[in-house]
DNA sequence: TCCTCCTAAGGTACCGCTACCAAATGCAGC
DNA sequence: GCTGCATTTGGTAGCGGTACCTTAGGAGGA
């Protein structure tokens, strides 16, 4: 007989089989004090437990994944890692997953719609607990897989009237409107817009603040800056370190900031005030401003969006839009809780809106 | 009979058995046809590739895992998700596993060695084809763990004499030095260091401040500012978002580099000269100097530490040192997938070296 | 006392894939 | 024609759990 020689070895660790021998219960018993103990009566339960420290087991996930059809994973498609904003937001899902079974597993699209698809395939292969995607935007072929995926779905950082499945972020366009309607409340009339690669989300800005100038009559579209206009830039600071390999998009830096104020300084008639797109653009402008010698917010108004800690930090400190993104994340994921607890919420819709935050740089003629 | 009712059904998705049927092949072809395609003739592999394709079948990796005891997981835990730093190695680590099988599953230990434990202990129940930790100082379990993990495990952003296994990294006493080196070489003789949380890889910098500084004769224990002896800081601004909930360490902000520089320069003698641990620090340090009229870099020199973006686009150009993280995470990758391919590199340490970056805030009198 | 109902415990057949072995095939050398 | 070796292909027994079903035993009611 082949018999023993035939036999695959497993890699040594024990099995669930092992502890039930040596706790001197059947395998099932084992499962379920480990799983479900309260279906287990005391003694076998300690005994079992006993047995688990002894051999110092650890379950095999794979295996559990197999046999019951369920991952315990949490799959999370982001756009790009190296932005702040996505950093916050990853670390509220993280920190609202804590005391729970559920891993998560991280996706880059880099804001590619055709790789968000490729990288939902290749997840969706673990049978995933339940999926967060990054915005609105994601091809016909991604809705339809996620509308198949069996598990809670959560769009966050937008929100919309037709979500997948759940959605929980806040209005860009009414983001955009209120930043700019900030400016035009502290007198400023000749009103820029400065932006880096325009992504969905970026969009819903400049619409609303399009939306904002238009009703107040000092819309300009000359004064609307896009990095993509701006072929001359240098792309050098933008595309170093994490940017360099593969063709990331040029989305912002402060140097591009830096160069856009420089663009705009030097039309006929300048803007008096910048709302960028995000805080680093922002910052780059106040520099240039400084190297100029113009005066911030008095020749100058400058306005930022999210907020970043570094804005309340700049002199003159920087008035900017608060978003909510770790706590975007973490209430995703209590959504995604409530759901897999079978108490699902009513509203499948999630506001967190935003904040404008006014600081000395709108504060033209002190206020 | 109870007999087919029993039957657990599958979840409906294809199976490699219903792949190999519509094939016409063993399942056992289709398999090969699929991970070792050359060990199949051309025939059968193309009915296989059409039977897939007719299926839309995708493996299930847990069945895969399972049988094959590899899960195609590399594990990487570092010690935050929101600062830049780390968000650009993972970055690195994710683009240089573009085009391989392996997943990434990456746990945030907070700079913390239980929770470090904690998360090895969970992550190595998937039997990960490679772990990826950060820094040296791993607690006495963990180091263990790691070491019977059966799998390569790199350890970076640091160098060591004694790795677990492989590491990719820099020097940060090295690194410290020779920043510090820079300011004397400028002609600063009254230098501060300040430091947010002090992490073991920031301890190592510090080293080399003080290294540097004696060997000068201009070491001032006295104008060393770590976060912990400044409990008047108001916290407010650095456990704002991210770190509000959970009770994150403080490492640093642009207001703490603010109050830090405020408290310097209350000093009898204050310091003509700051190395701040990191550019987040510098860039605080900056708009504190700015707010209070103090030019830079002739009344006080400015050195950063890792080069963001933000240093170069400053006014005045802030001098950082530049530690190439990105790179370190991309080839902390490469290292793996060599080990994994059965080429291990020779040396087991990779020192990826950093470099100072002089800008205007360290060059004093015009340079 | 007997029977039903409920709960705790266990037996076993899978989950879907791959490692291992065996068999079939093709071809060169004697 | 037969043997020996390399190459393809296929059968089958797991991998380590859990779902499903059965059984044992005690409580409660007629």
């Amino acid at each position: 007989m082949s018999g023993n020689s035939r036999k695959r070895r497993g890699d040594g660790r024990p099995t669930i089989a092992q502890v039930a021998a040596l706790a001197g219960v059947g395998t099932m018993t084992a499962s379920r004090a480990l799983r479900t103990p309260h279906l287990v009566s005391d003694a076998l339960r300690a005994s079992v437990e006993r047995a688990v420290e002894e051999l110092n087991y650890v379950p095999n996930l794979s295996a559990r994944a197999l046999a019951s059809k369920s991952s315990d994973v949490v799959v999370v498609l982001v756009p790009t890692l190296t932005q702040h904003i996505f950093s916050e937001v990853v670390k509220g899902i993280y920190d609202g997953l804590e005391g729970t079974p559920l891993q998560v597993q991280i996706g880059n699209t880099r804001y590619d719609a055709e790789e968000e698809e490729r990288l939902l395939r290749v997840f969706l292969r673990q049978r995933p607990s339940a999926v967060i995607v990054s915005g609105t935007h994601q091809s016909k072929a991604s809705r339809q897989l996620l509308e198949r995926a069996g598990c809670p779905v959560v769009q966050i950082m937008d929100v919309s009237d037709d979500p997948i499945d759940r959605i929980v972020g806040y209005s860009h366009v009414d983001a955009g409107y209120a930043a700019t309607r900030h400016l035009i409340e502290k007198g400023y009339e000749r009103l820029a817009f400065f932006t880096g690669w325009m992504h969905q989300r970026a969009e819903g800005r400049l619409r609303g603040f399009e939306q904002a100038t238009r009703e107040a009559g000092i819309y300009r579209p000359d004064l609307i800056f896009r990095v993509e206009d701006r072929v001359s830039f240098d792309l050098g600071s933008t595309m170093a370190g994490p940017n360099r390999r593969f063709g990331s998009h040029p989305f912002s830096s402060p140097g591009l900031g830096r160069a856009m104020l420089s663009d705009a300084l030097d039309l006929p008639r300048p803007p008096d005030a910048v709302f960028c797109n995000n805080d680093i653009l922002a910052i780059g402008v106040l520099f240039e401003a400084h190297s100029r010698g113009i005066a911030v917010p008095d020749q100058l108004g400058i306005c930022g969006f999210n907020d970043l800690d570094l804005m309340a930090a700049a002199h003159p400190s920087l008035s900017s839009l608060r978003t909510l993104r770790y706590e975007i994340g973490f209430e995703s994921v209590q959504v995604i809780r409530r759901a897999l607890d079978g108490r699902p919420d009513d509203q499948k819709i999630r506001n967190m809106g935003f904040e404008v935050m006014a600081r000395q740089s709108t504060n033209r003629n002190g206020g």
